[in-house]
Parts: C-alpha cells; structure tokens; sequence
DNA sequence: GGCACCCAACCGATCGGTCGGTCGGGCCGC
DNA sequence: GCGGCCCGACCGACCGATCGGTTGGGTGCC
C-alpha cells in the first residue's frame, strides 16, 4: 500500500497524523480487510502494532474511529483522484478510459483500503458517517453518468440505458477485489484496459462489417 | 424468497430438514445478509423464529451449521441451474444471454441467501466447507468460458482474453446485489438482459457501419 | 514539573455454547 | 380405556471466554 496518508484527511483540530497513528490505520486496515470489522478484536490491532490495546486507545477514541478515515478517505479520494485524472477536452470514449484505468490504478495502489470500504458499506445499516460517504460515492456515479451521456449527445456512444451501463461499468470493476491478485502477471490498470475494450466495442462478431 | 428448502441438501443422513430447521434457516439468512454473520449472534436468530437459544441449538449443532448449508446450497444451485437453463443446440450468443439472465433470476429469487453467499466468500480464510464451495465455484466460471471459446471458435465472438471477459460479466453480476432494489421497475432479468446487450455490442457508435 | 506516550490490570457486557429439567403427545402392555 | 413410559421440542439459567473500553500508574524527553 501506498502512503495511506495521503488519502485520509486526519489533520483537523488535532494536526497531522503521527507516525504511530498511520502505523495502528495500516495495520487495522490489513486485518479488516482480509477478516472483516466485526472479526477483528482492538487487541488484535494493538498485537499487529506491537503496542498495548491502552497505548492504541490513547491515539484513538475508539474503534469505529479508526475504520471510519479509511472508509471516508477512500471513498473520497477515489472520486477526486478519476476527476483529476479525466482530461476536460478528451473525447467521451477517452473520457471513459481514464475513468476505468485510474479507478483501477486507484484500487491497486490502496487495496486493502478498498476492500474494507466495499465491504463495509453493506453491513452497516446506520450511523457511521453514511450520508456523507454516500454523497461522495453518489457524485462518483455522476460523474461517469456525465461522461456517458456526453458521449451519446456526441455520437460516439450508443447507450439504451445509461443507469444500467454505468451500473455494469462500476460493477467490472468494483468486483476486482474478489479476484485480483498483485502477483498475478497484469496490473490492474492492465486490466481496466481490457474490460474497457470489451466494453466499448462488445464481444459480438460484426459480420456487417466484415463483409463489406 | 422462494422456497429455501429447494436450494438446501439437508436430507442426508437426519432425513428431510423440518419446518422449524427452515424457519431458522430463512430468518438467520436474512439476518446475515442485511447485519454479516459476525454482526448477528445467535440470541437473534432464536429471538427473530420466537424460540429460545436453547431450542435454536437443539436443531443446530453450532452457529457454523446455520451458515453452511446456505453457503453451499447457493453455490451449488446457481451452478445447476443455470447449467441446467442453457439449451444445448443453441448458438454461443444465446448460451451467453441464458447464461446471464438465469444468473440474474437465481439472485432475485434467492436474493438473502445469495448476499450472505458472496459476502461469506470474503472473510473466511480457513475451513468452513471452503474446498467444496470453491469446486462449485470453479465449475460455474468454467461453464462460462467454455461458452465464451465455443463463441470464439465458431465466429461469433471477437475476444482478446477470455479470462478478463468472464470476469466482467461474472463482475457486473455479482455486483448486483449491492444496488439492485426489489421493488423497483426492472427485474433482474431485465437488467441482466441490458447486460447482455451492452455487452456483445458494446457502447461504442460504429461509423463504419452506419457510413456504409 | 508537565506532557506525550506507554503499560498491566481491570470493568461490565455480550459472545457462542451447555446444562438440567419441563411439557405434551404417541405408544405400549394390560 | 388407561396408567406408565419414552422422546422430541422446548426453556431459563448458567458457563468460560472474549469483546470494547477504562483506570491508575509508570517512564523519559522538553
């Protein structure tokens, strides 16, 4: 994993993160995402650091604290890292690749992050921070629904549906984490290529064209 | 959700599962897969099916044992049935569409069972039944590649990686269960139809075609 | 001395699971 | 028909373990 502070956004009242607070974040967030919130003891945190369950509840209040950065902070910068990374005057179609590729990009570089906030947002009917996790991850949805639409107002997509489109497109690549393996022979991004091309073109013959 | 009992292969050596077995079967299905297996304990269960914990383990052996069954019979049924909904002489397109489309039916009439399923993939390094399920598992992914290389073989697919393209479908399809609203205008095997469509078109406009 | 950091020991609550015992309906010998 | 018996379904009370979280007291650096 990349530098996790990059993604998070702790320096508040309280300043910037320490050193130790990154450590018990990275480490909580390995053992989420391979056992999951609920099957992982604060002991058993504190054990991965190396440090006392006291001494972690000295930097952290408790332990929703420390799941809810990761899940805010990835939900977050995976948005604003895509908007970034989508050049304004591309055409629709290169629009759409750079959308998947660094959404890709984004999932390898903060993997186990990922996996904890994909599968956190089923079990967790209320409170933690919902509203605004989901305002972000609705503007995320947005912002491929704009890129398709644009594309069809321009000609250069043919979409019945667009919810269902982006719905298949998210799902592709929202489903990586099931599968992916970093040792495998292709990067993710590798990958997002491919589903794009397949995407954009389809996987049927076109013999109309073919017999010209 | 349709009949559990169908999905189920409790009848081996204790005979056929009884009314009350199915009922603690339902109610913790759906307990799971709104709250996690993690997220329900057991007095939960008991107290959703109006009996005591007590009772509960008198039909159960443990809490494992609840979710087994589940697990498995969903794996196991989405295979069969969709192994089963895929005519034998059609051409590799339909075998596709049938292949999606059942996949999608499974799902909404198994809808719980089917969450708790994929989401139970994740967390669970070790044991619980995690040979057999992915047999099951491998075979379902097998069955969609030999369609997608007979529809290479014999023309009617244009497909870079095989491998990748199952996965986006296998991707969008699983991810259903995340977004996907019962109560809303489309069922699911409309959705997985539009899946289809997109798919073996692709979203892309083709000039080259309309300029003829 | 004061502050950040750290720890062993402890707290009440809840976990999965067990125990001894109650209840009611079928089945037997008579 | 009927007392005695059995047994599956059921329950309240309890178990040790572990949960998230707290307390009070160190230790070392400014």
């Amino acid at each position: 994993m990349k530098n996790l502070a990059d993604i998070l956004e702790l320096d508040g009242p309280a300043g910037p993160p320490t050193e130790r607070m990154l450590q018990i974040l990275t480490e909580a967030c390995r053992l989420f995402a391979t056992r999951g919130f609920d099957g992982v003891s604060v002991r058993d945190i504190a054990q991965e650091c190396g440090i006392s369950k006291a001494t972690l509840y000295h930097h952290f209040p408790d332990k929703d604290a420390i799941l809810r950065p990761l899940v805010m902070g990835i939900t977050r910068s995976l948005h604003q890292r895509v908007l970034r990374a989508i050049p304004a005057e591309a055409e629709p179609a290169e629009k759409l690749r750079a959308f998947m590729v660094e959404s890709a990009r984004f999932f390898e570089e903060y993997r186990w992050a990922f996996i904890v906030s994909s599968t956190v947002f089923w079990t967790d009917p209320q409170a933690r921070q919902r509203r605004q996790r989901i305002e972000w991850r609705d503007r995320h949805e947005a912002l491929l629904r704009i890129i398709l639409e644009e594309g069809v107002q321009r000609g250069a997509f043919r979409i019945e549906d667009i919810g269902m489109a982006g719905r298949l497109v998210l799902g592709a690549l929202n489903w990586m984490p099931k599968w992916y393996d970093p040792k495998g022979p292709l990067p993710a991004s590798a990958i997002a290529e491919q589903f794009y091309d397949v995407l954009l073109a389809g996987v049927g013959a076109r013999p109309d064209v073919i017999t010209i």
